[in-house]
DNA sequence: TCAGTCTTCTAAAGCGCTTTAGATAATTCC
DNA sequence: GGAATTATCTAAAGCGCTTTAGAAGACTGA
């Protein structure tokens, strides 16, 4: 900037002054010292900017990757949403992990701590999050990616309305004259998996429908199966079945194939994520989109408000996941 | 910090000192200064730090986000790795996407002239690519995720070397009697490609195999499916079929399932990558995993040797991708 | 024409830390 | 016992930028 200054016989602060767009700077003054910026290539000092500024452009997302936790297909499209998101409005994106011997708690803490970011993007969120309440209360704004089970809260979030999901996956399968529903679900204490749930039975009551859900812990591949062929042999099975997620809706079409019932002619499957894989099975599997990456740009752009000042109420949004259709639901095998 | 200082009665460099570890300050008082920090919650602020020893503690990932490039299941591992990785190592990771109205070159330029990151990992390596040169011409650290095609350079670099995987199940499959095998590639020019298409051909020719290699354009999966379609219904059709990656095998698998022919019994596949899915078809793949978070771990710890110093010379390593046995393949049919 | 008002710039201070040079006190050596 | 050394601390400067306060010049209006 000093380069910059001594070139066109201006002081520093002019210069800084006429890059920042301020209005006491003359119109030419402006333009000389834009093009001379541009011609040297000059890129202004982050470190100098956030000392003075006391803002460091900086967002976090605190990934917990230490355990089994990884960055699986949503997480990676999340980041992708987000870092675009960002970057429209001049943020730049970091990516904390939590090490072996540190709680998320602890990462945050000192994340907001050093100021090395204004804001923060919580994902993952259980169903009772203490980073929520940290963040309250050390009043940094933050967006969380999904709901607390306990009400919406009086912070911004943005979430995937995967109940209603699964409520037009009932609505379409009635439709099609499917009276008896499968629901292959997981006892594990997530959210989505309640809502999904909850979601599917109030639809399946809404329009008079049977459901039968199984439910096995997530981890538990082989109880799951064996649940999954207990639904397809009971005398009365149902004619179709939601997976509670593809990889799920996977398995049962596995299992199907295994049994001898014919996709979608004996019976109808709908799952959830679209992950890689699901248009490639025999027969490419109906699912539900749920444009995670489409939700992460959101979720930047409202912590990019949140940070600029602009609005103080808390910003809620369920997006819509879209309905994919493929070849693995079709009519109710008796209503031909 | 100066209130630590002003608390102990020490001057705020002697403070600076003690946390820093020097050894000209006395055991004791690091000790309490060390103490009243925890205490005070104190975090350095990452502003003042950067500016006064010219080092962010920041490392770059460029992400082409903007076109069709998005963040999948191997962007998502390696940025997994790379944050574990590197916050073992006491740096961070931020990630940068590409606006529309820039080149990645433009991006990276910003990024290392406003000294925001100490150092770059550069991903999705093009045959012959422009960042390689650009970082080495400006002196900034940086390690490549993937090899150019024209040798290996004289930059550090990791790769999955997924031509020996091809390799491997080339003598895996003729292992169990399969004389001719399929290889469904694609026409891109990737240099992953070219290099599983030439090992395969490669180990082919030492077992004496024959190999049939089809290739369309990524994209175009028609052509592809077609493709596959023409190879199972030749006279002499193969008695294994390799797919370049696991969605071109999973197509195969499909397409043989029309067909009437029983996989493994009739025809065996694999596949390479083992995407999510992989594991749910019918039968389940037997594919390649190349471990692609361990491959970003081990990226951020050769990054971090750089910026440290620890040696000059490049690095380059070739990972293994291990072989997943699903059920896809089996003894070649007239062999039993 | 001269006080008052804009417009456009500069001077100085300071953000929180690290680093270099130097000061003080305690210790050692002959 | 005094010079030389060592151990431990402090003072001062500076990293590159932004911000506040203020100065200089150009303009207005009566």
């Amino acid at each position: 900037m000093r380069e910059i200054a001594d070139e066109l016989g201006l002081s520093v602060p002019t210069v800084s002054r006429a890059l920042g767009g301020y209005t006491d700077i003359a119109e030419a003054t402006r333009k000389r010292v834009a093009e001379t910026a541009k011609r040297l290539g000059y890129a202004p000092n982050a470190a100098g900017r956030m000392l003075a500024s006391g803002k460091s452009g900086f967002v976090g997302l605190v990934l917990p990757v230490g355990a089994q936790q990884f960055v699986d297909a949503y997480l990676g499209a999340i980041v992708a949403g987000l870092s675009e998101g960002f970057s429209e409005r001049g943020l730049d994106l970091m990516i904390a992990t939590v090490p072996a011997t540190e709680t998320p708690l602890d990462t945050i803490r000192k994340l907001i701590g050093s100021r090395r970011v204004d804001g923060l993007i919580l994902a993952r969120i259980a169903p009772q999050d203490p980073r929520i309440a940290l963040l309250r209360e050390a009043e940094v704004p933050f967006v969380a990616l999904g709901r607390q089970l306990d009400g919406p809260g009086d912070h911004s979030w943005l979430d995937v309305d995967s109940g209603a999901a699964f409520a037009e996956a009932v609505e379409r399968l009635a439709a099609l004259g499917h009276r008896h529903i499968g629901l292959v679900s997981i006892t594990d204490d997530f959210s989505f998996a309640r809502h999904r749930d909850a979601d599917t039975a109030l639809a399946a009551a809404r329009l008079g429908l049977r459901i039968s859900r199984i439910a096995a812990p997530r981890a538990d591949r082989e109880a799951r199966r064996q649940g999954i062929r207990d639904l397809l042999t009971a005398p009365d099975r149902p004619t179709a079945v939601l997976g509670l997620v593809d990889g799920i809706a996977l398995d049962v079409l596995n299992i199907a194939a295994d049994m001898g019932l014919s996709v979608p002619a004996d019976l109808s499957v709908i799952g959830f994520d679209d992950i890689a894989g699901s248009g490639h099975s025999t027969p490419p599997l109906s699912t539900f989109e749920p444009y995670n990456q489409r939700l992460g740009r959101r979720a930047a752009h409202v912590l990019a408000d949140l940070l600029a000042g602009t609005g103080k109420a808390p910003i809620q949004i369920l997006e819509k996941a879209e309905f994919v259709t493929r070849g693995s639901h079709a009519r109710a095998p008796d209503t031909k």
